[in-house]
RNA sequence: GUGGGCGUAGCUCAGCUGGUAGAGCACCCGGUUGUGGUCCGGGAUGUCGCGGGUUCAAGCCCCGUCGCUCACCCCA
């Protein structure tokens, strides 16, 4: 009896082609980050419970009901990670990075878990690429980070997408405005289960989507309004830093954020060719967030983007028909070899093309030359040589290029260097 | 957790008021001796998601179940 499995629910999968352009997106996505000094970090999928449920906040949903918590063999409980930013800090304090140069300047990529119903765009298992820049509260900082993303977006080729930015305040301007909106959502008629949110959170109701309650919400008091004059001029600052740059925005004074650390300058980046999940990153700065794991009082600001939303934002974009950045795969020579002495021969000859840094392929097993060939055109290699008794006996090959077809005369010792001649010219 | 849609070849799907399975694409081979992309010919491939029921007969009807998908809650 076989069985026949299936991945988990809705995990995401990339196979090729779609993985070489799932490749491409981080990759470069990572060259913004690069070239504004940011470094790696590696992280463990797993970490304490505690961590998130701490960091994220207990009253989220991402914690109260989508994370996977296990038990390990120590009794010790572990939860799949469910954002970056909390592992992130947590190796901070650990390792005292802060207590170099500040701010310290990280970038993650991988994925991440939550237990959530799957719908597009949505998955169990998804990928982001973030980074976090600790210990500076430099209006500066926070455009640097969000210029970052919006670069790797443009560098995608993204276009159709909008950024969204707002400001949570600090702790004295969100507690005043906490009191009005408290008081504006005690006269609405709300179901227990909405009212129960309202209370842990009650900015979530400004993302709801029911019809109802995004339109009593329409007239609730807004943070915005409430900024005190030390917040407001940082968030203008951010704004102007922005302006600088040429980087468009709009003011989203409803914007609300999953988890619970954010305060001060917030944004998030919306596609518009996207299904429901529109969101294709976002962040924002977190103020308290070091101090609450058990670090010293810094603040940072970072982001997380949704490499699985930039994948289909990347699909809605495309004309049909067009290829994905990265899709098509890279292939300098097709090598056939026809019979035994060949065949030796070849291996060989396309080991030490590959060494000298030349993408190649070779055919294997039995294949009339015409199915070779064949095989050749839908590698997409530039070129192809044929090998075969005649090519040895005369030293020289036939050095076709695809795109015309048009062959030319190469000695077996020099095809390298025209290859490169030849490739460099298309 | 709640609601809608859908499950037929590797992929996209067709299958009329039930009569016992098809197309296109992809794949493999060939169109006389060692050269691809077009064209022509040939070929392989399905327990019609699974289980039960109705019927002489079910891919089509009924019930259940599993899965996928979209949306809500929530969120990257």
């Amino acid at each position: 009896m076989s069985q026949k499995f299936a991945a988990p629910k809705g995990v995401s999968e990339y196979l090729p082609p779609k993985s070489n352009v799932f490749d491409r997106i981080i990759q470069t996505l990572k060259v913004p980050a690069l070239a504004a000094g940011y470094e790696l970090i590696e992280l463990p999928i797993f970490e304490d419970t505690e961590l998130f449920t701490r960091g994220v906040g207990a009253s989220t949903d991402v914690v109260t009901k989508e994370m996977y918590t296990f038990e390990d063999r120590g009794g010790r409980s572990l939860t799949l990670r469910p954002e970056g930013t909390a592992g992130v800090i947590r190796a901070v304090i650990e390792h005292g990075l802060d207590r170099g140069s500040l701010p310290v300047k990280l970038f993650y990529q991988g994925p991440f878990f939550r237990a959530e119903r799957p719908q597009a765009g949505r998955y169990r298992q998804f990928y982001q690429f973030g980074i976090e820049a600790i210990g500076s509260n430099d209006p500066y900082l926070d455009a640097e980070v969000i210029s970052i993303a919006y670069q790797g977006y443009r560098k995608l080729g993204l276009k159709d997408f909008e950024l969204q930015i707002t400001s949570l305040g600090d702790s004295e301007s969100r507690a005043a405005h906490r009191k009005d909106l408290d008081a504006f959502i005690a006269g609405l008629n709300l179901d227990e289960e909405t009212r129960t949110r309202a209370l842990k959170n009650p900015l979530r109701l400004f993302d709801d989507k029911r019809e109802e309650i995004s339109s009593s919400m329409s007239k609730a008091p807004l943070l915005l309004d409430y900024l005190n004059s030390e917040s407001r001029e940082n968030f203008e600052a951010v704004k102007s830093a922005l302006d600088s740059l040429e980087i468009s925005y709009v003011v989203n004074p409803r914007m609300v954020r999953g988890l619970d650390y954010y305060t001060g300058t917030t944004f998030e980046f919306v596609h518009n060719g996207l299904g429901a999940q529109s969101g294709i990153g976002g962040g924002g700065r977190y103020d308290g967030l070091m101090e609450l794991l058990g670090g010293s009082k810094l603040s940072g600001i970072g982001f997380g983007l949704g490499i699985d939303r930039i994948l289909l934002a990347l699909e809605a974009e495309a004309q049909s028909g067009q290829l994905l950045p990265g899709e098509l795969k890279y292939i300098d020579l097709y090598v056939i070899a026809l019979g035994d002495e060949a065949r030796s021969k070849c291996f060989t000859l396309v080991d030490s093309l590959r060494k000298e840094g030349f993408v190649v392929e070779q055919n294997f097993g039995d294949r009339s030359l015409k199915g070779a060939m064949k095989a050749a055109d839908k590698s997409g290699a530039r070129f192809a040589i044929v090998l075969g008794d005649s090519e040895l006996q005369s030293g020289s090959v036939e050095l076709k290029q695809m795109s015309n077809g048009e062959q030319t005369s190469v000695r077996l010792t020099s095809l390298a260097k025209t290859l490169a001649e030849k490739s460099s010219g298309l």
